[in-house]
DNA sequence: TATGAATGAGCTTTCATTCAT
DNA sequence: TATGAATGAAAGCTCATTCAT
């Protein structure tokens, strides 16, 4: 049902998935992203899933056959919610309309873009980027399908840039694992320690880490 | 057991914690510590960890009374293995003996030894990050009694650094972060994404993020 | 709704209690002998029943309040399809028309007419006689109206051959009892080892084993 | 575990299956065969063989991976208790000591044998013979291995007798089917009708019904 | 009347924990 | 002290039955 190929066909054509599901699938999908997201995949109860979703336990395998099914079942949506818009809207902006702009602008949209898109998904995120940990088929689309067609894109977005003398000559690779490691690392580490790294306002915030990431930390007294 | 406060004087005082834990008992956290960072906490079982160090079922409950507890040992490991030299050495040495050294080849050693910290206990990091996520109470002692007393630290290290001229005229908090999630950002996704993510060397890899890190990806032709 | 009474009126009377059951009915009843017959009552689903009547599962418990009762259900067809014409042809043919046929010819024919039923009916002759097994109450009708009925009538049949010089002087339920044997044996053994019975012709096989019957395996070169 | 091969040499070797089975696993086992025969497979609970054997449901776990596993648990009792002493003394009897005593006897005294063998394992028996309906693969030791061997020994036996002019000269393997027939018949008759074929005493109904099969029940006035 | 989605009791199975040895 | 068989609560999952449409 959710082969790689109808995958790739939701994320880059123009079908709608969404009516695939019934109200009632998007619910417990609601639901299980909840309950994930707050006990891990393995720490979760299906009953409570069900409660969740206001439904009884046994109408969850009328639409998914095994728990293991509601994890894979939260891929679409993540894929969906996440970077079917990053492939239509953010990029194609960067890349062709924006491109005027000064590139500590255009990073600092994406940034805050991609943050914001992050903190509204978070419990799907969360969940993803964890469960995938021990269950590594989860990743496949990602890695098979999503990623090797969205990295170069953005390397080449930095190498144009680079060639226009934005950037600095450096591996456009480098480049972008730089900024991904940056976005995910806050992430990370914003749920992990909230106490200490709690961003206020996201433009400002962004506008600054931009500016380290484009000017760097070092040269002082320069 | 594992009060806090025994815990702060373990990471601060010279008192050595592990004369107090039998051989059977770090015996039995390291096969935790591999098994857990393979399946998960809660998708681990009590007799694979006993298989795994080589000793009955039965008797990990003599030294633990409830594998939460298992948990939560993992946690002093970590503390000591992690936090202590950090404090003792590296930090020390930072400020101290090497301050005659550029800015960027302290940043390096420092990411350096990290990196290699974190890729030599990966499965006791993994494990506390991803855990702690679902039982947050395990990073209590973290936020309470390292973190408070770390980054202070680390803050005036960019502090004094801006004063010498070797740093731009930065919030040291933002510099801290800034670190900080690359280093978070670059382990999590490099476990996540090997395929994209691989670092051949450190040494060079670094050499090239802290370049990054100081000099920032801008002002190329300019 | 199957009482024994209006069972034993539809065995002994003219009344068509088949009129008394909808096409629906009789769908489904011939659904549940399939299901039935192929993975036993306990392992049958009635999601299956309904699939193989073409109809809705709710649709089955319109006409049948409980599994239970589709089990019961069965009975009526085995009584009308069984019992019914052995009761009307079949005896009154033996005992009637056919008395100047020589007596192995006539159990012969039995034999085969009685294996033919069978055979027709496996599934639900399959069914009713496992499932008795475990619902004794499936049964009681066969064993307080049929069978007391029958067996007289059986027994004064070889008791009149005996009379008549065509048996030997052996109890008539005795005689009874082993050619039921041998009919009943005949036909589980060749569901359990097809492999080392599987029986050819019906006629030539049949006339072999009256053979057995009427002039016995022993008497060689006496 | 229960591999045919294994099964064939218990059969046919010397060794002891039993001393392979803890105490536990037969006391499971014998719970299994009670309640099993009481309700049948599908109608049977964990719970209730638990509670017949006096454990906890987890304990049958512990032994029996899974409720299939028990029904095929049966197999090696019924092949020991039932096949075992088969081959190693009745057969051998009747073709070696006993070849002196009349053809009715001995075939007598196998009757008599084999319907106690039934009669005392008569739940082992009932279950097996039912679920292997449901469950082909349960009767592949016996049609694979059992049966062809046991089979041509009998049919040499009644081969043998029909040359000593014991017997009439008929396909032997028809003989050996009429006489299994007979006993398969009588006893699913008996227990499905204990009303009208309960049997009083072994020995004269035995004789009784030997002397059908040998005299047949023809050959009145002769 | 026929439907089939929803239900929830009850099933098999797992696994942390106990305890007699 | 170490063991591992036994436990039983609780998990995931099934399926006969109900009921709004």
């Amino acid at each position: 049902m959710t082969s790689e190929k109808e995958l790739y066909s939701y994320l880059f054509d123009e079908s709608l998935p969404e009516e695939e599901m019934s109200k009632r699938q998007w619910d417990i999908l609601d639901a299980a992203t909840k309950i994930f997201a707050e006990k891990g995949y393995e720490g979760s109860r299906t009953s409570d899933i069900a409660k969740e979703a206001n439904i009884a336990e046994g109408t969850i395998f009328r639409y998914f056959k095994t728990k293991k099914d509601l994890l894979i079942g939260l891929l679409m949506p993540l894929m969906i919610k996440f970077f079917k818009p990053l492939m239509f809207n953010s990029i194609e902006k960067i890349m062709n309309n924006e491109k005027n702009e000064p590139i500590n602008v255009v990073l600092k949209n994406i940034m805050i873009d991609r943050m914001a898109l992050v903190r509204k998904n978070k419990p799907l995120v969360k969940t993803i980027m964890i469960e995938s940990i021990y269950h590594p088929e989860l990743l496949e689309p990602l890695q098979k399908e999503i990623a090797p067609k969205l990295i170069p894109i953005i390397d080449k977005f930095f190498a144009e840039n680079i060639e226009l003398g934005n950037l600095r000559e450096l591996d456009p690779r480098l480049i972008t694992r730089s900024v991904m490691s940056l976005i995910a690392g806050f992430s990370v580490l914003n749920s992990l320690f909230p106490e200490v790294f709690t961003t206020e306002g996201d433009e400002k915030e962004m506008e600054k880490i931009v500016d380290i990431l484009i000017n760097g930390i070092g040269g002082g007294k320069k």
